[in-house]
DNA sequence: CTCTGCTACGCCCTCTGCTGGTAAAGT
DNA sequence: AACTTTACCAGCAGAGGGCGTAGCAGAG
């Protein structure tokens, strides 16, 4: 592995300026956490800067190690100023690019080695860009850093601005900032232990990234000092498909208190390394149990084996009260909730409702702020559930899923027709009386209607057609109004004719003055009455006419009347 | 590594209630 | 016959119950 010269800068590359080798001392010193931190004699943009180091994460593509700083006096400090170059994302090929592998070799060098093709991750929020990506690629694959004043790196950021910088300094400030190093070859996937064994002689440096002051194209790179600490419990590699991974080594440790692991990518804290490595798989795709049966892998064994126990039909967890059984523990619990011990802990603050799910919760309480966040695709509506949304786009599709067992008819939903097989094909059908009369209504939806329509308070007076009776309810007025029914109290001034309705009493007097208002259009002949028209037109004019005839069953003889073919039944 | 507790999302179901069209009955 | 009334009916949405499944994390 020999050291070499730089080779002509691109301008596409970002060119290191400087390269200053300072001591440590004097310039951080370690809190109470345990974490090495700058004093505050630096500028304002070193120290956003130093916060933003903590963001420059390499994706780790096997395994890591822990990387803590070594003592204050052994730490040094190196400042590489880096400017910015004008950058064109077509002038690369990711594969290209390198991570960089610093370590310090006897005698004092430095050494910086590539780590084979990778990206230091720049991170700030979920869209990633190519431009967010910082990468380091060295020419060779060993340098000493006392041999080379200036080192080439490819800055991936075609315009790294103070301000931007800023950003993800906020977002990051409490990372370490220690940068990982890695090794890529096949070989070096050892064992956690082996490899730490082999690792724990040499010693690492701190490679952070900070952007220059504000308004400067400038990016330091901080490196400094860093032993890994010689004990057994600490973070290992997160595995090689690393999608969004940062370091794993900003956890807070002070030696002989209790160590805390923390995740760079979320909120999770650990006291325990196998959780804390547990949990950044979480970040990884790896999925590493595969389901024999259906090809779908899963992260753990737990997670397949109850997989897999929904293939076979496994239920190991059986109710005592009744002969449920579950594939869960949890959904044991869960049922035993909602059947028999009626534990309700989710309650809602605005009402009374309480659920054994927070989920039901979460969507009861959108009962009373009335959001809905489920719209539809093709009109206005939109729902409070995933599941009414589903059933309101059979609106739109047309689709009747529920089909009756007895006359076929489908439809929307199976309430529908469970009330339509009720009532049209079972002989126990329910019936609901009012309360207020004798009537009898099939549906108690349909009775609540009745009830509105007849036996509601009418502020409005309601006034009999007949009399001057005067009612505030209309089931009432109704009544009243059929005690004058037999009453014929339309009485002719030219005869003794009488009638009960005054449009038959109308009729009446055309025979008297001889009006006939109604004309055929197409004899122009002339009747009293709408319906002598109606039906002379029908017999002479109207071809397609077919009379209607009602056959009774018993006798074969035909009605011209559905009343008259009732009566026949009916004798 | 495993058990366990818990969360979250999804799916399906029931019950409920309102609405509007319609057939049948009444006027 | 025309018109009105009303029970009947299907359609549809609101609310909630119950279970299936996947996933995560604490703890032994």
């Amino acid at each position: 592995m020999a050291a070499t010269e730089i080779s002509v800068l691109s301008e596409q590359f970002t060119k290191i300026k400087e390269l200053e080798l300072m001591p440590e001392k004097g310039l951080k010193e370690e809190e109470e956490d345990g974490v090495y931190r700058e004093k505050d004699h630096r500028s304002p943009g070193e120290l956003e800067a130093e916060c933003t180091a903590g963001a420059l994460q390499d994706s780790v593509l096997e395994e890591e190690l822990e990387l803590v700083p070594a003592s204050s006096e052994e730490s040094e400090k190196h400042i590489l100023t880096l400017q910015t170059a004008p950058f064109t994302s077509e002038a690369f090929e990711l594969q290209d690019l390198s991570l960089l592998s610093i370590q310090q070799q006897e005698g004092g060098q430095v050494m910086v080695q590539q780590a084979g093709p990778g990206l230091l991750w720049l991170e700030e929020g979920p869209q990633q860009s190519l431009q967010q990506y910082l990468a380091i690629s060295i020419q060779e694959e060993l340098y000493s850093l006392q041999e080379m004043e200036v080192l080439q790196l490819h800055l991936l950021e075609d315009n790294v601005l103070a301000s931007e910088e800023s950003k993800l300094a906020a977002s990051l400030a409490e990372s370490a900032g220690l940068t990982k190093l890695q090794e890529r070859q096949e070989k070096e996937q050892l064992l956690p232990e082996r490899r730490l064994a082999e690792r724990t002689k040499e010693q690492f440096l701190h490679l952070g990234a900070m952007p220059g002051d504000k308004g400067s194209d400038e990016i330091f790179l901080k490196i400094s000092n860093l032993n890994v600490e010689e004990q057994e419990d600490r973070p290992i590699a997160v595995p090689a498909n690393v999608e969004k991974a940062k370091s794993a080594e900003n956890q807070r440790q002070t030696k002989g208190a209790k160590r805390t692991f923390c995740c760079d990518v979320c909120v999770f804290t650990s006291s325990r390394m196998s959780s804390f490595h547990r949990h950044m798989k979480t970040h990884t795709s790896e999925k590493p149990h595969l389901c024999h049966l259906c090809l779908k892998t899963f992260r753990t064994a737990t997670l397949l084996r109850n997989h897999v126990n929904t293939h076979t039909g496994t239920r190991p967890y059986k109710c005592s009260d009744c002969n449920m059984a579950f594939v869960t523990s949890g959904e044991l619990v869960r049922h035993r909730r909602y059947k028999h011990t009626h534990e309700k802990p989710f309650k809602c603050s605005m009402c009374k409702y309480a659920s054994v799910e927070a989920s039901k919760l979460k969507r009861h309480v959108r009962s009373h702020t009335g959001e809905r966040p489920f719209q539809c695709c093709q009109c206005s509506y939109a729902s409070r559930d995933t599941y009414k949304l589903k059933r309101h786009m059979r609106t739109h599709s047309g689709e009747k899923p529920y089909e009756c067992h007895v006359c076929h008819a489908r439809f929307t939903q199976s309430g529908t027709m469970k009330i339509h097989t009720q009532q049209k094909h079972n002989e126990n059908v329910p019936k609901h009386q009012c309360p207020h009369c004798a009537t009898i209504i099939a549906r108690k939806s349909d009775l609540r209607v009745h009830i509105r329509n007849l036996h509601t308070y009418s502020a409005a007076e309601l006034k009999c057609r007949y009399c001057s009776a005067v009612f505030h309810e209309r089931y009432a007025l109704i009544q009243h109004q059929k005690t004058h029914k037999n009453e014929k109290r339309f009485k002719c001034e030219h005869c003794s004719y009488a009638c009960k309705q005054a449009r038959h009493m109308t009729a009446h007097v055309r025979t008297h003055t001889g009006e006939k208002p109604f004309t055929c259009l197409s004899c122009n002949k002339c009747f009293r009455q709408k319906q002598l028209l109606k039906v002379h037109f029908r017999k002479y004019h109207d071809a397609s006419f077919i009379p209607a005839v009602y056959k009774c069953p018993k006798c074969d003889k035909g009605f011209s009347r559905w009343v008259l073919y009732k009566l026949s039944i009916s004798a």
